[in-house]
DNA sequence: AAATATATGTCAGGTATGTTGACATATATT
DNA sequence: AATATATGTCAACATACCTGACATATATTT
């Protein structure tokens, strides 16, 4: 028996249990963070700003040790974005007063404002994505994650990949 | 007035209203993906591998073309790892019966053991952020979701997360 | 049969975002 | 004075994406 030879069984069902959700993960995570990009890249930035961008907006005053932790990245990953961003006149740094090595990181008018744009864009989505799920989803508590994630995906991604992958669920 | 000055106020209330689920969307993602990474590194592999893997697991038999279309990546980038999925014995190409351009791929044996183990990782996870919903945080819908996502964070970023982000809300 | 379209593969070079390791500097703490 | 902490920086490298150009085999159209 070859065994590099070609499994053309689908997987049974209860393989596929959380598979659904899996993907939903996936693709609702993909147009969530899509939302951003073009955006971003008007100003030639990429995630990695954004990401900083937003916690430098959502916790004004934090450090560079702090913003680390968070993002679980390198200092010198994160120098990179940082600079650019300082440059651009996004994010400004002041010493702390109580510790003179410590950066606190602040949003200008101008990061803020920009911040919150992008906000706004995924935070629409977001809200379509609730005002969409229809009561008669919430038999069990899943359906009405499901039907979160499902309404978060693009409608074009949305509709090919019900034909592709589903087992003949739709949400409305 | 200086155009780069720091905005130390802290976000209204408003501006923050989805906060919390852009940003339990993007830890909830990243804990979700990082289940299956240290897996994947023992082979050599990335997320790029996984993606193909898991979809070629799931539709047994779909086309380069169709695996494009899902990934939303180019032919060069895909080339790569597919190479080394085909390779390293997980992943067959057929010559379609009905049209020799097209390649069919199918997982080896090995290919949907590997698929499964990763799957039932993340599925351990997802089990496990809806069975920790508890009942009374489900006054509105988007509370659920809320929930789960939470509940789909690490412990120890959670933790965390909570005493730097959070107003006081907790699920369990 | 010849021309064109489609599905896939491959070469070459570029970008964004991450990594490791080594070292520098300023400030706090012991 | 010695050590620890917070930050910054230089250099080299890895991964996973990109664009553009070109090649090959097979289908389809004319």
């Amino acid at each position: 028996m070859n065994e590099a030879n070609a499994i053309k069984m689908p997987m049974s069902k209860e393989d596929c249990e959380n598979f659904r959700i899996i993907e939903l993960l996936f693709f609702a995570y993909r147009s969530f963070v899509t939302d951003a990009d073009e955006v971003l890249s008007e100003y030639g930035f990429g995630r990695a700003h954004h990401r900083v961008l937003h916690f430098t907006n959502r916790i004004p005053g934090l450090t560079v040790a702090e913003l680390l932790d968070i993002l679980k990245i390198t200092k010198q990953s994160l120098s990179r974005v940082l600079k650019e961003l300082i440059e651009s006149g996004h994010i400004v740094q002041h010493r702390a007063d109580n510790d003179g090595r410590k950066r606190l990181l602040y949003p200008t008018k101008k990061g803020r404002k920009l911040a919150l744009k992008l906000s706004q864009m995924q935070s629409k989505r977001i809200e379509t994505a609730f005002a969409n799920i229809v009561s008669n989803d919430i038999p069990r508590q899943s359906h009405a994650v499901e039907a979160f994630l499902q309404n978060m995906i693009d409608r074009s991604d949305r509709d090919f990949l019900d034909h592709l992958l589903n087992e003949g669920v739709s949400v409305d």
